[in-house]
DNA sequence: CATGAATGAGTATTCATTCAT
DNA sequence: TATGAATGAATACTCATTCAT
């Protein structure tokens, strides 16, 4: 291809290299920012782990803010890239959930820095209107919406408000992610999938004990 | 001068005053700590507020980390006795369960700051080995053990592992009581228990799906 | 004196020391300023020709911009103080004006400091309204303003608009000072007092070129 | 490949375009550098400008200081070029002086860029020997103090030392352009040149308080 | 006891200059 | 030759902590 323009001599521009070099550095970022936390983190160290000055940084990112924010959108755009390719093949209702739900918490298991990104996010911008990770919560909620709105339809899942079922389910999983992180998780992300899948889906309460409750307290909106 | 009783009495302190100032302290700075977050607020801004000195509170906590964790630990404390003393009356398990579920997110509704400071702790203090909050869950875990393994005996729950549910509904409360933090909550305190009684007693299957997965499965764990 | 509040029991302040260092560090200011620039100076070094920590200055001035040009109206004041102290027990006009000429060079002879600030707070501050230099000008400007229009309702000075010799000598006067400082003095302040007041006030033309020059050249408002 | 006039040929600069492009930087450098202030200037900024690479820059320009010093030096040589020009047919020593005073001020008046680097000079490099201007200043004063010897020959200017005249001329002349520059003019340069002229060339004094003066003081210096 | 004056270590960002292309 | 990517030295200001009064 030839292009007419000429006039700019110079040292061309290697994009190729200019993309790549941005995402090595938004991955040591990434993993310097959540070993140190946010404020203690010198852009210094992320410079010197890449082998570079310090100055480059600021050629790719303006401002240690915005490289750390950048690096907080990375972690869930790559979860949510999984989720979606692991989903694409699966028609089952039921197996997306369970599926999905496997599927966030190894993506967690396997960065935890993101979840400390996350963290440092909201302790750090207080002021942003909303934490990334309630962006992309509401970037895939309706997918979900529709899920559970058939499964209802189909008399598969009881006839409860939807939303109410997704806000237990996502507080849940962000609960779940969290002590994780904070704690360790005392148990693989397989089982703890299965425990969630098999509480929310048939609930504690023992037959006997679900038909009496039902007896007395006639809840109106949680009907068969 | 005369002292009567020897020479260790000199000027006595007014521990109850002394106290007093203490609880002053930790009450603003709580909130500070929350509004400003822990890198942001400088003790300055506290000793203002207050209308004291700033070397005043050094009398009181060794530190800026000390008298942090200090106003942690207050907060899960307020919760901890807030929750004992509304349990204390109730003798029905069942009832205790849920009132200690709602009384859970009342507390972090009326007191927000209480969940900032748990986000600050985490992103400042990464190294501490266990977050305050845990460490608060762990002293009561054992109480809530006990009450499951009742209600498993007495053929009212699932026959399900205890330390599963505990997990469960840890998260869960968790998970939602950090969700109403950052994005507000959608709905009253009240209602969100409700939602996760619901959902956690019956589960969101409906009977006839419910029956048709255990027959599916032979899930031997969950038997009935 | 008896105060009644009482109240604060603390270190009380010491204002007498407060106002003196406030002066040493004016002082400390001017002539590190003066002599690397405002730009190359830092504050450090301030703080350590005064043996005193960084943080010390920045109790008394806000911002190194703020010291700065505290130092310049200092330096002004001093001048302006100078000229008003000397003319004070003058009576004669012609007498005030040559030592008043007089003094405003020796000032800036013996505190060349002040002519590099001004210097240097144009360079710095090209965005303030007006330097601290025709400030103090505007405010002297009356003065002398009047002095002149009385002269010449005597009959002592020509009918020239006294603007006019206002401009004239406060110009000459700004670039005798700027240009002492720049190139050094080549002569004493007194000599230079002396040439200034003898062309400016008999003018560099002969009697007879005088003459010839007001025939030919009938200027109006140059009236004898 | 070949050459003719044997190996040093090689690809002929241009040394027109070369030339030309130098002018085009000068040119740019000194209302940039005026503008927003040495310091406050990065090369970035230039190159933007003229839509050359950095680098460029310092193809035609060892450095920032030596830019931003023939930027200077250009502005001083224009104006000399100017008033020789302008002074190139004139025969009248008067109408020289008049005519010169009269360029000066012009100049500035159109180039106040000119005026800010030589502030903007002083302030940067303190150490320099001399400032530009200066040096420009002892170029010319040879050319002047002939004019006035002529002059005081002639019996048309008062037999004072001719440095003394030039002094006074000259920091009237700088004190002037200055303040025009610092507080905007306020009159135009024509007026201003006619004032000055006025001022120095006949006095201040009325005629009678002439004779006075000089009958008390006997001035040895200042016989007509 | 209470105070706040004093301290100085700690940090994000810029920009002159170099040099690979 | 022209370019602009890369570099890292340099810099104003804050704030936890101490301690004289």
């Amino acid at each position: 291809m030839v292009t007419v323009s000429a006039r700019k001599t110079g040292r061309p521009k290697n994009e190729l290299l200019t993309a790549r070099r941005r995402e090595e550095i938004l991955h040591a970022a990434a993993h310097i920012f959540a070993e140190r936390g946010y404020p203690n983190t010198d852009l210094q160290a992320v410079a010197d782990t890449l082998q570079i000055g310090k100055g480059t940084i600021y050629r790719y990112f303006p401002s240690k803010r915005d490289l750390f924010l950048a690096a907080v959108d990375q972690g869930m755009h790559q979860l949510q890239e999984l989720i979606d390719t692991t989903l694409s093949g699966i028609e089952d209702p039921f197996e997306k959930i369970v599926v999905g739900l496997r599927t966030y918490l190894a993506y967690f298991n396997e960065h935890p820095e993101t979840a400390e990104l996350l963290i440092q996010e909201r302790a750090a911008f207080r002021d942003r209107k909303k934490p990334t990770y309630f962006e992309y919560c509401d970037a895939v909620a309706n997918t979900w919406q529709v899920i559970f709105e058939n499964l209802i339809r189909e008399g598969r899942v009881r006839d409860i408000p939807v939303d109410r079922i997704l806000d237990v389910l996502g507080n849940l999983m962000y609960g779940t992610m969290f002590t994780n992180f904070f704690t360790g998780p005392n148990k693989s992300f397989e089982e703890q999938a299965r425990d969630i899948v098999d509480i929310t889906f048939f609930g504690i309460l023992s037959r006997k004990e679900q038909r009496r409750q039902q007896r007395v307290v006639n809840r109106p909106e949680t009907r068969e």
